[in-house]
DNA sequence: AAGCCGCCCAACCGCACCGTG
DNA sequence: GCACGGTGCGGTTGGGCGGCT
């Protein structure tokens, strides 16, 4: 039984790809659009897996990315993001115009997470290492009712940046998610307090279940900011990924 | 100059999810 | 409801590169 490998692996590259391969594929893009790519190496003329295909134009060659350095701006963006939603790469990616989730990850993993780490931050629950470390390990999501986020205190004075310049043109329409805003992010219980056994939500038993649970939660939190004039921001919608209604009650447009 | 070491990042792998028949 | 195929996601790996001794 089992399912057939997505590909047959005696006839397909692997490692690096060449100049060549990536015109073959950007060409073939161009003219067919992405999509299908199971079908795609062999109509391209490649002989790679289509799964490589995805991830190669995704993560390097599509026209839209954003290569260089990530900025403070973004760094923050993602610390608080990751406390928001955990290692919801994608999603945190679809908050910043331009970054691919391997980018992201591979940027957490290597230089936010020994930032963190260097202020006492725990970067897996965003809470003081010393809160960390005695209160066990928890995951980001998994805070309680308006549980507000350690992440807030990432934000340290040396990378508040104040007066830095807010024409940050990160493709996400205003309010932008900036540093010399002060995120106050949180997620608090939608408002239906608590979801009947009836509930169509799939209940599953294992840990795995948990996340699932906490993924539950988290898209059907109401999530907010707050600059530091009062003045709150609606981040449901596409913002996090988010849809109309679940959970949301403000009155966005 | 050569060897070693650590870091970075592109790419791979396995699994989960979703749509369809 | 179930099986299957396609796609997406997150964790992990390993090659290349630069710095250090």
């Amino acid at each position: 039984m089992g399912r057939s490998p997505c590909c047959e692996k005696a006839h397909t590259n692997k490692g690096a790809w060449t100049k060549e391969e990536d015109q073959r594929l950007v060409a073939y893009i161009k003219a067919h659009g992405e999509g299908s790519w199971r079908s795609l190496p062999k109509a391209a003329g490649l002989l790679r897996c289509g799964k490589s295909c995805r991830l190669r134009w995704i993560n390097y060659l599509r026209p839209d990315l954003k290569r260089g350095n990530f900025t403070e701006e973004e760094d923050d963006i993602i610390i608080k993001l990751h406390g928001l939603l955990g290692n919801k790469w994608s999603q945190i990616a679809g908050r910043l115009p331009g970054r691919t989730d391997n980018e992201i990850k591979n940027y957490w993993n290597t230089h936010i997470k020994r930032k963190l780490l260097a202020r006492g931050i725990d970067p897996q629950t965003h809470r003081p290492l010393s809160v960390a470390a005695a209160a066990g390990p928890e995951r980001p999501g998994t805070n309680s009712h308006q549980d507000h986020l350690a992440a807030r205190s990432s934000c340290s004075p040396e990378t508040s940046c104040a007066g830095r310049s807010s024409d940050h043109d990160s493709g996400v329409s205003a309010p932008r998610l900036g540093c010399c805003i002060d995120l106050n992010l949180s997620i608090s219980q939608p408002s239906q307090p608590s979801l009947p056994s009836s509930s169509p939500l799939p209940v599953k038993q294992d840990a795995e279940a948990t996340n699932s649970a906490m993924a539950v939660v988290v898209s059907r939190a109401t999530v907010s900011t707050s600059y530091s004039d009062g003045k709150n921001i609606c981040l449901c919608l596409n913002r996090l990924g988010l849809q109309r209604g679940d959970g949301c009650t403000c009155s966005h447009v």
